[in-house]
DNA sequence: CGTGTAAGGAATTCTGACACG
DNA sequence: CGTGTAAGGAATTCTGACACG
């Protein structure tokens, strides 16, 4: 289920953080919801989890700058190396 | 996904039909949204499905009383029969 | 750095009604 | 019967900023 169809408020509680939250992890590149013509942010449930994984991993410890070079890493893991 | 998590707006575009329409089966008892404490719908991707095979149905030259009573035979065979 | 909050505005949705037919 | 629409209000969401630390 990629489709974004979410309101910012139904993430809020399916994850049970607030909405600053949820709008930081996208203010650091974390998670990327689309918006309606009039700007409202629409999350799929793939970004409830991203959601869910950035909140635990920052629990533990990590920042965001961290998680978003564990993104990196993860993206690269799954392209072709050429050398 | 039998969460009920879309405004109607995401339906609107989900299934090309308008506010209108999709309240009006509502208001037929066709489909059963949950609402927020504030009172706004939400629908399931289960919703979009039924509301996408009334819009059908309705094109073939039912009414929405015949598909009320189409979704009761529906039911039925699905529940055990007493004698 | 990550999050809370008050502020003001804008987008979205709601209901009940009138209309056509 | 099924749907369009204008009306007025209410719920939801948005941004940019200040605050704490």
């Amino acid at each position: 289920m990629e489709s974004k169809v979410m309101s910012i408020g139904v993430v809020c509680e399916l994850t049970g953080l607030t909405e600053r939250q949820i709008r930081y992890y996208e203010e650091r590149k974390l998670i990327f919801p689309e918006r309606t013509k009039g700007g409202n942010r629409r999350y799929s449930f793939e970004d409830v989890k991203s959601i869910q994984e950035i909140h635990q991993k920052m629990q533990e410890g990590f920042n965001t700058f961290e998680l978003k070079e564990l993104n990196k890493s993860k993206k690269q893991r799954c392209t072709p190396i050429f050398r």
